[in-house]
DNA sequence: CTGGTGCGTCGAAGCGCTTCGATGACATTA
DNA sequence: TAATGTCATCGAAGCGCTTCGACGCACCAG
């Protein structure tokens, strides 16, 4: 293994130079710098990660735990997942991938001195990981929103707002019967909180425009979707548009319309609530408002960054929702 | 932060002792141990990961290098990483995710002695990344099956043999004309091998048991798998069973057979190679070869681990494919 | 009673790096 | 010409751990 020692001597400079020329922490005279920096590459040298993390308290590491459960959700996981460890290179770091339930591993990770933050993904209202986390010194990230992010920072997508804007895009094409077709039972009951937030944003709106406004919850598998469309148009017969925010049953969703005789758009609007390329993937591409996920988890790391070399305290980012008019939303019909 | 030091001070001993104790490399009488245990527990102490792997030249962590791209294969690919971060832990292992791109990773995670061994998924034929692996003391492991292995571990399912185990159960069945529908141009072309292995398995199968053989490429889409059947119907229109290794493009094929009018296994039979859970979460659970990416993760790490702490040279482990009879092969139409 | 043998423990060196204070060379100012 | 300041570089301490050799003690055989 090549040392910071050989390069000094190759260099005829001393330890310190070589560390300075590197790191640029002091000024070091150009022609120094070039010798430095010509037996670096001659030798093939690279600084010893543990000597480095144990002499300047960096580690230049992440730590990233993710669902890795091997169900339905896996696309945005794998964006999330993407986006934190490209945006992580930018800042020089590399990524520890733990798994959800690894709960032991937070402490082996922060309190072992082998992360400089935590960017925790999926996380839940009342998350068994925050206590862990706020008596950690790394700055922690979190995907999600729970209850009470005291102390920690937190990223989203703005799901109320996301609503709003869906129930927005509706009602200013005339449609007075809207229903939201969203997550399944369990999503919503005790896990993460943004099938809440949805929900709660179309409420609102859709009280406060004056438009009838129905939500079942779907489960994710067709015999799910089938079901909950059934109910929709059960409980509100003459809806004329639909907000899914279901991403594995929307197919599901789209099929049975079509089994039921309802052409979209013509006789009903679609609004799907899921990643970009899930809605342009569909048969008829859909009108959406886009799960961003990949941005979400570089906006993580940003955060993460900014609390590691400043005094940056804890914040939370709602990211505006952005959606895109295509094929599946028209006027309502007459 | 508290430090071995603060450990040994509260149990009245020496820092080696306090080491030893935790390692276990040398004999430390019982109480010692006992005392050296209270002490680490109520002061919290953990290792300072640097230090460690600064003295011990071990990291405690795995690079896995994964395909981050969000493409259509992403089941396949989370099964291999949960493998992989599920047995690593076994070996008191961290896994460190880099993408497949980035091939200054290599160099930087390994050279930089940030970690203890290797990874590498989707291994291609002339793989980029072999020459960097192979001037890196650690041991690496691949997934997948390149030209020359020399001197890397490698692990994959034998894809020969699961085209040979498939041949057989359709022959067995009475079959006599079989398409294999595969992979895409591309990947057959220049990417990893598990295709043409396929085909060759295919290939020398048919041919020695004299079945007439065809095999069609098939893009992963609706329109590809359209096309792919009817070139099979039209080269061979006899055809009596398939075998589909296009874990993307199955959905597409059985739709496609249905609209053919083809029933499936009355009319044809069909196999497929792809994992377990994609074969039964069809319409019809699917006779098929299983594709078991979390073992292989897990197989991957268990190589890694032999090598670490052994002399074990590299070696390259094929693992035996099996073929699960469900409902969608039977006898070969009379 | 002596010399040898283990066992359990200790002290110190060293892993490779960063960083602080000190130093020397040189230019600038009074 | 001496005092002052600036810039580039050096030396050494120290980060927290592992590990090697040494040491003291109890025990046993001779």
């Amino acid at each position: 293994m090549t040392t910071i020692d050989d390069v000094a001597r190759a260099a005829g400079v001393s330890v310190s130079t070589v560390s300075y020329a590197l790191s640029g922490k002091r000024p070091i005279s150009a022609p120094t710098r070039a010798r430095v920096e010509r037996a670096v590459r001659e030798l093939g040298y690279r600084p010893h990660a543990g000597a480095r993390a144990l002499a300047s308290q960096r580690t230049n590491v992440l730590a990233l735990m993710a669902p890795l459960r091997v169900d339905v959700n896996v696309g945005v996981i794998m964006q999330f997942v993407t986006g934190v460890v490209t945006r992580a290179r930018d800042f020089e770091h590399d990524v520890l991938l733990l798994t959800q339930d690894d709960l032991a591993g937070v402490d082996r990770v922060a309190a072992g001195s082998m992360v400089d933050a935590l960017i925790m993904m999926d996380v839940e209202a009342e998350d068994p990981r925050l206590p862990l986390l706020r008596r950690q010194k790394q700055p922690a990230v979190l995907i999600g929103l729970p209850r009470d992010p005291q102390g920690l920072s937190c990223v989203d997508l703005d799901f109320e707002a996301a609503a709003r804007l869906a129930v927005d895009h509706l009602a200013d094409l005339g449609h007075r019967q809207i229903a939201l077709v969203g997550s399944p039972h369990l999503v919503l009951e005790r896990r993460t909180t943004y099938a809440q937030r949805m929900v709660h944003g179309f409420t609102t709106e859709t009280a406060r425009r004056g438009i009838a406004g129905l939500f079942v919850p779907c489960e994710s598998s067709h015999a799910g979707a089938v079901d909950a469309v059934d109910r929709v148009f059960d409980q509100l017969p003459d809806v004329t548009a639909l907000i899914v925010h279901n991403e594995v049953a929307l197919p599901a969703v789209l099929a049975t319309l079509r089994e039921r005789g309802k052409e979209v758009p013509r006789d009903i609007s679609v609004v799907a609530v899921c990643p970009e390329d899930v809605a342009v993937g569909q048969p008829q591409p859909l009108t959406a408002v886009d799960i961003p996920a990949m941005t979400i988890g570089s906006v993580a790391v940003d955060m993460a960054a900014a609390r590691l070399d400043g005094d940056h305290p804890a914040e939370t980012r709602l990211l505006s929702p952005v959606l895109t008019g295509r094929e599946s939303s028209g006027p309502a019909p007459a």
